[in-house]
DNA sequence: TCTTCATATATGTTTTTTCATATATACTGC
DNA sequence: GCAGTATATATGAAAAAACATATATGAAGA
């Protein structure tokens, strides 16, 4: 994992907040995204396909959703960065968490797979 | 400092190689930092700049140069993640200490102030 | 068919780069 | 001390490149 590669990956807000909810919240899908950003979602798709292609985040479908998480095959330092900069701005994500958990009718987590 | 803002300034490959070569060595002249990269002095002086704008970087004059350290203000998370980068990516700097190193007549340092 | 998500295209904006030049300090010989 | 010159750094302006966005559309699954 380049380092500027993965920064350019945290240098955009759409970007940043996605991870950080994500680093949160372990899992969402895109229209939880969608809804915790308040942004149109072919935005939040485009992002979280160039998360997606440069491996910071992986995605797995159940039915109709795809859900993002956190690659854990990060290096460590990476995975660090992002656990820092989440305890480090709590704020940051505060009116996303808000309508996060404001949002009807969120999806069914299952396990991932076995 | 918003977390935008300051992954936007990793996020650039002049700029993260300056920061990572200054929190290695503690602090760096305009000259040094120019031959570590191999790059025309205006590109370095201007990622400096916008460096030292975002308060990432402090300087000082000492005679002719101006020596540019980490601001010792700056968060903890960010501090942690400057840190953080500059162990997990010992290669990435390795062709620019070597530069660096192999530069003559490198300029003394004095003490700060006082 | 409806929902969820991804992508192509066109467009606008921001960022980066370079060259040329300005400013500040230092040095040399008088 | 004073020219004149050299070195270190910063910056204005213009061009090029990279990036982000919106709209429209397409594909997959319920």
């Amino acid at each position: 994992m380049n380092p500027v590669q993965f920064y350019k990956c945290l240098s955009d807000e759409t970007r940043l907040r996605c991870l950080l909810l994500i680093q949160q919240e372990q899992e969402l899908c895109v229209c939880e995204l969608t809804a915790a950003l308040e942004e149109i979602q072919p935005k939040v798709s485009r992002h979280l396909g160039q998360l997606r292609q440069c491996k910071l985040l992986l995605d797995r479908r159940q039915g109709q959703w795809i859900f993002y998480r956190i690659n854990p095959d990060l290096p460590d330092w990476a995975k660090t960065v992002l656990s820092e900069t989440l305890e480090g701005n709590e704020s940051f994500l505060k009116a996303n968490l808000k309508s996060l958990h404001r949002m009807g009718d969120r999806p069914e987590r299952a396990k991932a797979c076995c």
